[in-house]
DNA sequence: AAATGTAATTTATTTACACCT
DNA sequence: CAGGTGTAAATAAATTACATT
């Protein structure tokens, strides 16, 4: 299995121009949104082609091999948003114009997607693009924090000292290790192996 | 764990009557937005009633609370997408009948939703509503297969009778049958148990 | 700073189905 | 069509973050 690769990847750099062009992608589209019938008249012919734009970057990012899947679907999702809002524009734009020969809907809704992108979805990207809830740690951060913690079985609390050392060899944040051994002593809980297998272990 | 009843419900009833409204919705849906600017002059009265229905519809559909998670979702997000549609709708109203007093987008976009409903996703409720990847049949019926795999494990391969068999105590298809009892010979050989252990079983 | 609850995400597992031999 | 294999779609479980008490 492969994943530990895109996990240190998603650990260790921010996917940093990239992920900024997508966020600049995203507030175009919003923007976009906000002035949507204002801007109609004005200068549709710029609008259509700040959407082609989008969509030609949009296309290039969706077809990237080495992204992760997260943002390979928010591209795929904003990427359908972006051609439902193409093809309205479009259709409103003949019909402003009297250009009535839209396409049959029968053949050219075929291809219409929807998609949808939540604005919090939008948000999200903006905040919190370190400290992710569900990314995981690197197996190595992990192997650390589960090594100190079976040493301290007995009071698996943190004093100062482990806390410094462990900042020290994972790389993580104090914040971090503090919610791990927290999650971990919770976790001890939740876990309850036969005698049988205990005895085992043992030997 | 409150799981197996959630599982249960979606092994042994369609959702039959919510399951063809919401069908139903998504076609109104679909047709709204294949006419879309065409009817907007003809009936744009008509198509707000409409829409206003669905809105309605679905905001009960999402307050339920004995729904399946992903019916649920669908829901929501079908509800984002008739809003989004409802909003442009009214906006290219207000445009074409110059009461140009839509709301400042400051305020009116900060609820503004955007959803994503793929129209394979629209799709793929009318096919499949039967035999569902991802469903989990009921723990009792896993049981009765597994039962059936411990004792042929010499030779796990379906003969008519045993398929009768399970077919009666099961409630399952043939089909199915074949499939699990294939997906067990495929899962078998990535099971490897430490010798240990598997001393330990035959005791 | 502790437990506890729960949100958001990833990973693993389960079922269905397509394709090849 | 049986059987193996690959993979899609869904669920379940596990991991990390954060809020509350």
């Amino acid at each position: 299995m492969n994943r530990i690769e895109i996990q240190d990847l998603l650990n260790n750099q921010d996917c940093s121009s990239l992920d900024k062009d997508f966020k600049n992608i995203n507030s175009q589209l919003l923007e976009i949104c906000s002035n949507f019938p204002k801007e109609l008249l004005s200068n549709h012919g710029e609008l259509q082609m700040q959407l082609q734009g989008i969509l030609l970057f949009l296309t290039k990012l969706v077809g990237k091999n080495d992204l992760s899947v997260t943002l390979k679907n928010e591209a795929r999702m904003t990427y359908q948003f972006s051609k439902i809002i193409a093809s309205l524009l479009k259709s409103f734009e003949d019909f402003f114009f009297e250009r009535k020969e839209y396409n049959d809907p029968a053949t050219s809704e075929n291809e219409f997607v929807f998609s949808v992108v939540t604005q919090d979805m939008m948000n999200k990207r903006k905040e919190s693009m370190r400290p992710c809830r569900g990314h995981r740690f690197s197996s190595n951060s992990t192997e650390t924090l589960e090594d100190w913690y079976k040493k301290h079985h007995e009071k698996p609390y943190l004093d100062k000292r482990s806390l410094h050392e462990l900042e020290f060899k994972t790389k993580l944040s104090k914040m971090q290790i503090r919610n791990w051994v927290s999650n971990r002593r919770r976790k001890e809980k939740s876990i309850h192996v036969s005698p049988v297998i205990q005895d085992l272990l043992q030997e």
